[in-house]
DNA sequence: GCATTGAATTATGCATTCATTATTCAAGTC
DNA sequence: GACTTGAATAATGAATGCATAATTCAATGC
């Protein structure tokens, strides 16, 4: 008999059609490929060096994913998303990270939360020095630290697939000061009750917070790229 | 200049790849590929009519909606799902059930609103007459009523995605006499606080609803098909 | 007798080719 | 002059073919 179950990562190379979608999935998320634009089977296979079998396969997948639609005999169109799609992926956003700070109450290890506090303790000071870069990945990380804290596969990767969809637009957001300020209060309130455990204020708290993000993001479609633009004061 | 924005479904044919991908989602639902299972491309190929473009394709689709895996050279299997991947995914979907029937009780029509309570008073007869197969499939058409009533597509999408993935546990689920009643009860209540339009109670109680079912799923896999097995009474 | 090795077979990954559908653009008509 | 028609072009959809990796199974050695 053979042994099995999947070898741990030993396998060095990565399908191609894999490595297409990912780098496709990133450009998109990039704004290196627009809301509305069209995408060139053939452009794309030179820029990658594929044949349109691989990168195929890459588009039927982002399809499922929702960045992009596909329309029988025309292709592939980037989607373009209204303000009233946004709202709705922040409100199921929203109560995806409930779900996951009320998890991470009962699922996380002493580490795990310690470690989260560490990063909220490191985001104040990024807020004073207005320096919307490191704040906006340091942000991005407790958020993930949380996900990854609920011990739920399962939620990390639902939220993971809606949460590429408006990356973007949290990126693009822009709080005044004080919706800022308010934002790392929140922050820190969080990583208190995820300290204590308490996991219905948790839930409570981080949907709020996701909330409030909703009614800041702007309609920006047919933008120039990312730019230097301003970044979500989550 | 064209005329464009896609004509209302005039096209008759549908593409191929999406063919396979349905045709394959069902067979999978349904239990004809059991978890576990490899596939053999060469078959389906054949049993399809297709070559094996468009099934590859509908295989990376149906790997990203988790219900196969690939595995690198070595093809698809059917992802055999263990006790704690089913909790997982219903510890989600209650969430986002609930977050439904929040959303409802704010966007629902009165239409939408009277023809779940409409459903919902024909539960009860089923379950007295010890009816699975409808009191299931009814079940189902009044929680699909509920996620459609919310007005929320991403919401809509990001639960179907998930809900396939329990569907036949949720089938399969073998509730006591008395259970099964009190998710009939359940039913009532969360149709009474939707007509009264009240958000937050119905969302608790539509979480708690499918919560319950976590714990009524059993470890089946390699099982014989689909079968007449029992029906989950929530 | 059992494990190990390696050739033959089979399946998958990707590229290429063929067929079909959309798009473009020029010629003709009203 | 604007609209319609249709041929030429280009793109997508699907099938086939080729290269490579995995599996099988028999032969050999211990």
């Amino acid at each position: 008999m053979a042994m099995n179950d999947t070898p741990p990562s030993v396998i060095g190379r990565t399908a191609l059609a894999v490595e297409v979608t990912d780098r496709l999935r990133q450009m998109i998320l990039e704004g290196r490929l627009k809301p509305g634009e069209k995408i060139r089977e053939k452009l794309l296979t030179e820029e990658f060096g594929v044949s349109r079998t691989p990168l195929r396969e890459a588009l039927k997948v982002l399809a499922s994913e929702g960045l992009l639609e596909l329309i029988p005999n025309r292709g592939a169109i980037i989607s373009r998303q209204s303000d009233a799609e946004r709202e709705e992926i922040f409100l199921v956003l929203s109560t995806l990270e409930g779900l996951a700070g009320e998890l991470a109450c009962e699922a996380a290890t002493d580490e795990e939360l310690q470690e989260i506090a560490r990063l909220t303790d490191a985001l104040r000071p990024q807020f004073e020095a207005r320096d919307r870069r490191s704040y906006f990945s340091l942000n991005q990380a407790i958020h993930n630290a949380i996900l990854n804290a609920s011990h739920n596969e399962t939620l990390i990767r639902s939220h993971a697939l809606l949460a590429y969809r408006v990356q973007r637009a949290r990126y693009q957001a822009n709080p005044t000061a004080h919706l800022w300020e308010r934002a790392v209060d929140e922050h820190e309130a969080i990583a208190r009750t995820l300290l204590a455990r308490d996991g219905a204020r948790t839930r409570l708290l981080m949907t709020a917070h996701l909330r409030k993000l909703s009614s800041l993001t702007a309609e920006e479609e047919a933008g120039r790229g990312p730019g230097p633009g301003a970044i979500a004061g989550e």
